[in-house]
RNA sequence: GGCCCCAUCGUCUAGAGGCCUAGGACACGGCCCUUUCAAGGCCGCGACACGGGUUCGAAUCCCGUUGGGGUCACCA
C-alpha cells in the first residue's frame, strides 16, 4: 500500500511563515502598570502588576511602568521611591528607561483638552465643591439618582464666570448612548446603559488631569494593547472607551480581575484594614478595662482630639508614627495586624517568588493541580484564559505554607543567604546583620523547617549578643529551674561539669555526653535540655540544643550557664 | 438604593454536557516522629447556593430566586 507522501513546497512554507509572523510582530503586546504614589504598594496592586508583567513576558511583549502623580495632595516623592523599590523586591522590570510621570506631562495633557474643548466635546464647568455636594443630596432625597449634564449656561454667564476668574473644572460632554465593550475575562457585551452617561471631569480645577483623562491618553501615547486590572474599574472603561472614540485612538484589549477581598471582612482589601483592626481593639480594650480616650491619650502621649477623632471616624487613619503608640497601648504586636503591603511581606521575611506565586493563583489558574511555580514557570504557563471571573479572598495560610515550603527546599543554598540578607536589610534592629554568611547559613540550617525568615531571626538573637545582655524570661525560668525544688537548676549544674569535658566541642559529641549524663542519672533528656536551652538562650524555645551549642562555643555555653544559676 | 459583576469543600481552585461516587492545595481533626518551638510522615473530615427548564444525560447550557462583591468624587 503506497504512503500518500505530501511534499510541501518551501515558497508555500515561507508564505504560511511569514502570514503568521507579520501580525505577530504588528502586535506586540504592551502592558504596563501604573500606580499612583501615595504609600506603599499593596497586595492588589502587586497582583495588578503581576499580571500585566506575566503576558508582557510570556508573549516578548514589553511592561512599562508609569507613575499617575496627579493627586498633588496625596502623592509624595518618598512614596515612589517605595513603590520601585517594591516592585523591584518581587522582580517586575519594567522595559522603559525613563519612567512616565503623569505630573510631567500637562502640556500634552491641556493640548488634548483645548482640541476637545474646541471641538464641543468638552467644556469648563463653574460649580463649586459644596454646590455639586448640595445637588448630590438634593437628588438623593428626591429618590433620584444623580448624573451630571452638562448645565444650559448663557454666553452672558459664561462672560461674567471667567471676568470673576471663577475656578473651574473640565468636563467631557459624553455623548449619550450605551457603551458597550468586550472584556478578555468577563466576556462580550460589558458596560452600561445610556442612561448612566454623565459628563465626568477630564481636567480638575488645580489644572492636573484626572485619572481617566491620563490614563486615556497616556495608554495611547504608550502603545499600550492590554489593560489588566481590578474589575473595580469595569464601569470606568466605558468612559475610557468615549474618550477613544472622541480622540480617535484605538481601543485596547481589557481584562479585568477578580478583586482580592480581606477574609475577615469579606470587603475589598484595603490599606485601611490594618487600621480598622487597631481601631477595633482599642474599643474592645477601652471598654473591658473601662478607659477613656482621655487614658488612652495619656498613655499613648498623642493628643486627644486627635485620638477621638480616629476612633469616631473609620476613614481617619494613624501615621506611621502614631500606630506603634496605640498598638503598644493596646496590646497589639506587628504580627497580630493583617499584611496588606508589598513592603509587609518582606519585613516578615516572605520570599517575594512565593508572593508572587501566591498572588498568581488569586484569579489565575494554569489549570490542572498545578500550584506550586517559580517565576519561569509562572511566565510560562500565563495566560490570559486562566484568569477566573469570581473574587477571592486573601487566605494568609496558604501563603505561609508555600514560604515554609519554599524556605524548607531552598534552605542550603545561596539563594536563601541572599533572601536573609534582604529581610535584614528592612529590619536594622536585628543583631544577625552582623553575622558572617556562613553563621546565616548555620542559622537557616538549625531553624529548618520555619515559616518566614522573622523566625529564625527571632529564635537565633540570642546567639549574636554578648552572654551579658541574655535576658531570662521569668515564666521559663520558673518553669524550667525554679520548679520542683530546682531539680533543673540541679540538673543544669551537674551537666555543666560534663560539657566541660566534651572534646572536640560539635554538636555530635555535645549529644552523646548530654546523653549519657541523663543515661547515667536515669532522666529523660528533656530533663536536661530544657534547663541548658534557658540558660543559654534566656527562653524555653530555641534552636535545636546540639547545634546551638556548637554554634555558641563551649566558653560562652560554660559562661551563659554560670551567669544564669547565679540569677537564680 | 440605582447600575454592574460574580456563585464548586472553611479558603484558593480543577472542571468547556457523559471521563465526577466531583480532583488538588491550604486550613482543620486523629495517629506517628520528637530535647523546646517547628518541620515532616500516614490517615481522615469536607463543596457543585436554591428553584425551574433544555437534554437520553447538567457542576457544566438557559431563566428566575437568594446570597456576596464592585461602583456611584475635582481619589486613582
Amino acid at each position: 500500500m503506497a504512503e500518500h507522501k505530501r511534499i510541501v513546497h518551501p515558497l508555500l512554507l515561507f508564505t504560511l511563515y511569514a502570514l503568521l509572523l507579520l501580525p505577530m510582530s504588528s502586535t506586540t503586546i504592551v502592558t504596563r502598570f501604573a500606580p499612583s504614589p501615595t504609600g506603599y504598594l499593596h497586595v492588589g496592586g502587586a497582583r495588578t502588576a503581576l499580571f500585566n508583567w506575566l503576558l508582557a513576558r510570556h508573549t516578548g511583549g514589553k511592561f512599562l511602568l508609569r507613575i499617575e502623580d496627579t493627586d498633588l495632595a496625596r502623592s509624595t516623592e518618598e512614596a515612589t521611591r517605595q513603590l520601585l523599590e517594591d516592585l523591584r523586591w518581587l522582580g517586575f522590570h519594567w522595559d522603559n528607561a525613563e519612567l512616565v510621570f503623569q505630573s510631567k506631562r500637562l502640556p500634552i495633557y491641556n493640548a488634548v483638552i483645548d482640541n476637545l474643548i474646541s471641538r464641543g466635546l468638552a467644556y469648563k464647568a463653574y460649580e463649586t465643591n459644596e454646590e455639586l455636594t448640595a445637588q448630590r443630596s438634593q437628588a438623593e432625597r428626591a429618590k433620584r439618582q444623580y448624573r451630571y449634564r452638562r448645565p444650559a449656561l448663557t454666553d452672558e454667564q459664561i462672560r461674567q464666570y471667567e471676568s470673576e476668574g471663577r475656578p473651574h473644572v473640565v468636563r467631557f460632554a459624553m455623548a449619550v448612548h450605551e457603551y458597550r465593550f468586550d472584556d478578555a475575562v468577563l466576556g462580550p457585551n460589558q458596560g452600561f446603559a445610556a442612561g448612566e452617561v454623565q459628563d465626568f471631569v477630564i481636567r480638575k480645577s488645580d489644572g492636573m488631569p484626572t485619572y481617566h483623562f491620563g490614563v486615556v491618553v497616556d495608554d495611547e501615547e504608550m502603545g499600550i494593547t492590554h489593560v489588566l486590572r481590578g474589575q473595580e474599574h469595569l464601569l470606568n472603561t466605558c468612559n475610557h472607551i468615549a474618550l477613544q472614540e472622541a480622540l480617535g485612538y484605538p481601543r485596547p484589549i481589557y481584562a479585568h480581575l477578580p478583586v482580592i477581598l480581606n477574609p475577615e471582612t469579606g470587603e475589598k482589601l484595603s490599606k485601611r484594614d490594618r487600621d480598622q483592626k487597631i481601631r477595633k481593639r482599642a474599643g474592645e480594650v477601652m471598654r473591658n478595662t473601662k478607659k477613656s480616650p482621655a487614658d488612652l491619650a495619656a498613655i499613648t502621649g498623642l493628643p486627644l482630639d486627635r485620638l477621638t477623632e480616629w476612633l469616631a471616624n473609620d476613614k481617619k487613619q494613624l501615621d506611621l508614627s502614631e500606630q506603634p503608640k496605640v498598638m503598644k497601648a493596646v496590646g497589639l504586636r506587628e504580627a497580630d495586624l493583617p499584611e496588606i503591603m508589598v513592603h509587609d511581606f518582606r519585613k516578615n521575611g516572605y520570599l517575594p517568588e512565593v508572593l508572587n506565586n501566591f498572588l498568581a493563583l488569586l484569579g489565575w489558574s494554569p489549570g490542572g493541580d498545578r500550584e506550586r511555580m517559580s517565576m519561569e514557570e509562572l511566565v510560562s504557563l500565563f495566560s490570559l484564559d486562566g484568569i477566573g471571573k469570581a473574587n477571592a479572598k486573601f487566605n494568609r495560610d496558604k501563603l505561609l505554607a508555600f514560604n515554609t515550603e519554599a524556605c524548607a527546599a531552598g534552605s542550603t543554598n545561596a539563594r536563601m543567604v541572599e533572601a536573609m540578607r534582604d529581610f535584614l536589610s528592612v529590619n536594622p534592629d536585628s543583631p544577625l546583620r552582623e553575622a558572617s554568611d556562613h553563621d546565616i547559613e548555620q542559622v537557616l540550617q538549625m531553624n529548618h523547617g520555619f515559616h518566614i525568615l522573622r523566625e529564625p531571626d527571632d529564635k537565633s538573637r540570642f546567639l549574636f549578643i554578648p552572654d551579658k545582655q541574655v535576658e531570662y524570661q521569668t515564666d521559663a525560668l520558673d518553669k524550667v529551674l525554679r520548679k520542683n525544688e530546682s531539680q533543673g537548676a540541679k540538673a543544669l549544674r551537674e551537666v555543666r561539669a560534663a560539657l566541660e569535658q566534651v572534646e572536640p566541642w560539635n554538636a555530635g559529641q555535645v549529644e552523646q555526653a548530654i546523653k549519657a549524663f541523663c543515661d547515667q542519672r536515669q532522666i529523660g533528656l528533656g530533663k536536661v535540655a530544657q534547663p541548658i536551652r534557658v540558660a543559654v538562650s534566656g527562653s524555653a524555645v530555641s534552636p535545636p540544643i546540639f547545634e546551638t551549642l556548637e554554634f555558641l562555643g563551649r566558653a560562652r555555653t560554660i559562661a551563659r550557664i554560670d551567669r544564669c544559676l547565679s540569677s537564680l
